[in-house]
DNA sequence: CGCCAGGCCTGGACGC
DNA sequence: TGCGTCCAGGCCTGGC
């Protein structure tokens, strides 16, 4: 699941590679790949343009082409680019390929089909208006994330999940960074101390820039053009379900909070009188594996872990290694 | 075979 | 009224 550190690492792998590089043509394999744009128009609108630079803004990946046009990315759940050279192996999975001038070709490939492709011009409207702030920007203060936060009620799950409020938590730093802050997933905004929102900032900023310099979590299908990251062996609570928190030794519990899948430890996580009310239906639904059931659910996990280490290294090798 | 994973979008319900 | 919030459903496929 590509989020801020998994996508800044695709951006930095792939930014010696393809800066200055011509785009000759754009071959689209799966049409809704692309976002509100003809698979004719998009090749017509790349074709003879240069690759000038490679960023990132949010979860999307953002390469900036000549003429101030630009290209967005967004992996989505099973999204992977790579550079080969042309007439490299043939892969059912890629689902748009961009033909570079000297030879090689970027492609895009995404076994789930979410992943869109966007292709902007400078006078069409910005396509990042309505995103929030860049976590680790120097703009991304204490100050400024306290105005934002006092702005909100919600609860804290989905609220670092939305995009508007924060650019680019997704499932698994917003785990990790409430695990690291010692805030429930169910808490509400507004219950929230000063000690706590800055706590909550800091593990935001540490969980994030912990996972850049990790190359990301390679869970499922993620892998960057360079290589997996590591960040999956140094998380605390997501799909940890079961095991021991590592602050106290007390099981990692799961719920599901705004349909996604929510781990927390319940004992170092507490949730203040105010907000238990609220929560009561859902944390009904806590599971965690009985002591019997967890080497079960172990052994599954790992089998996961390993069917998509090999759906990695197989994309890997099909892209040319 | 049926269900699950999940980022993000859409549409609709609800409540302050 | 209008907005923030929340939820269900849709998009998809491989793995269990």
């Amino acid at each position: 699941m590509p989020e801020l550190p998994e996508v800044e690492t695709v951006a930095r792998d792939l930014r010696p590679l393809i800066t200055g590089a011509t785009i000759v043509d754009a071959t689209t394999l799966w049409g809704r790949t692309l976002r509100g744009i003809t698979p004719d128009a998009f090749a017509d609108g790349v074709a003879g343009r240069k690759i000038d630079a490679v960023g990132r803004r949010g979860k999307q990946l953002v390469i900036e082409l000549s003429d101030g046009a630009f290209l967005t990315v967004h992996l989505k759940m099973t999204g992977q680019l790579f550079v080969v050279r042309q007439g490299g192996r043939e892969d059912p999975y890629v689902r748009l390929v961009l033909a570079l001038e000297d030879g090689r070709e970027i492609r895009f490939r995404d076994i789930r089909k979410f992943g869109k492709i966007g292709l902007y011009g400078m006078h069409d409207a910005d396509p990042f208006a309505a995103v929030g702030p860049e976590p680790l920007s120097e703009a991304f203060t204490v100050r400024a994330f306290r105005r934002r936060l006092r702005a909100r009620k919600g609860r804290l799950k989905p609220l670092l999940l939305d995009q508007t409020f924060v650019a680019g938590v997704g499932n698994i730093y917003a785990d990790e960074a409430l695990w690291a802050a010692r805030l429930h997933p169910l808490r509400t905004a507004r219950t929230l101390r000063p000690a706590d929102e800055r706590r909550l900032w800091v593990a935001i900023r540490r969980v994030l820039a912990e996972a850049v310099i990790r190359r990301g979590s390679s869970i499922d299908d993620y892998t960057a053009p360079e290589g997996d990251g590591e960040m999956q062996e140094h998380l605390a609570v997501y799909q940890r379900t079961g095991e021991p928190c590592l602050r106290d030794r007390h099981p990692i519990r799961r719920i599901v909070v705004g349909g996604r899948a929510t781990h927390f430890c319940s004992w170092c996580q507490r949730l203040p009188a105010a907000d238990r009310a609220g929560a009561r239906a859902i944390l009904r639904t806590v599971s965690y594996p009985g002591r019997r059931a967890v080497p079960d659910r172990t052994r599954r996990a790992a089998a996961t872990r390993q069917a998509a280490a090999t759906r990695r290294a197989a994309a890997r090798a099909s892209a040319g290694g």
